[in-house]
DNA sequence: TGAAACACCGACCGGCGATCGGTGTTTAGG
DNA sequence: CCTAAACACCGATCGCCGGTCGGTGTTTCA
């Protein structure tokens, strides 16, 4: 019944599964028209040319892909990396629910690696420790 | 135009920004009722209280809140904490793009955390070791 | 010059979060 | 016991978004 200033504060990216499998494809084989990417979408999300360009089209104005005009038609290509948009989402996530003190996430998301499998936490540790060594030499 | 086997197959729980508001402020306060709910409501998001009532459903169908009747009010609690549905939230963005390997995830991460501030990355280390400590201790 | 390849436009659908009013039903005070 | 307050429940509407096309131009090239 009221209006509210529209919902434009929140959001982050949001994506649906077509638009998740035209990235994918993109990160695999960049540059490719819409008519190339059709073709090699999975069956289980085959769609109409048309489908894909208007997704296509969603996924420029939410400024993920890029395009150029190659002779008359677009060759499309991702704006950010799959870890990228992976650190994007996240951060969207973590902020939507960041309390003050960022503990509680960097919490969870060892809990979320300790349960993942066996070697994951190790793994992690190795990163850090990496990123850690690579900051001192930056100084 | 056509039909799809309804779009059931992907999503994350997807949480609106009243959701997220009651949701808070039952971590901050459990076992409230819909009323009290919605004068605790922050000005940013006030609305009516059957708004509030509806939203509290939405999230009692989604399995995030339970009730109990208690004369013949509700009492409403979050059925997860707050670090519950984060890693809930991360694991689910995180299948999303998962590849194969969740190396460009755990880096996404340290990459993340690292960027965040100066302490965080340290912080993160500590809570890795923690970690890494407790589960020998639990062999 | 005509057919193929493509972009662009506008339309529709279903789902979801938000929002509320109205109508019952329970409860507690006088 | 009866009434007013407190509440649950039902259903309706709205706007946004992802997905889905068909139709109509426009460019290109054989």
């Amino acid at each position: 019944m009221q209006k509210k200033p529209p919902h434009l504060s929140n959001t982050l990216p949001q994506l649906g599964e077509l638009e998740l499998s035209l990235l994918k494809a993109l990160w695999t084989t960049p540059d490719q028209s819409a008519l190339r990417l059709q073709q090699a979408l999975p069956p289980s999300n085959s769609c109409s040319l048309s489908t894909v360009q208007s997704t296509l089209e969603r996924l420029h104005r939410k400024a993920l892909v890029q395009r150029e005009k190659r002779s008359h038609a677009y060759l499309y290509r991702a704006r950010l990396g799959r870890s990228e948009l992976l650190g994007k989402l996240l951060g969207g996530v973590i902020r939507q629910l960041h309390n003050g003190s960022l503990d509680p996430i960097l919490s969870s998301f060892v809990d979320f690696a300790d349960r993942f499998d066996e070697h994951t936490l190790e793994r992690l540790d190795e990163l850090v420790q990496q990123r850690r060594l690579q900051r001192m030499e930056d100084e």
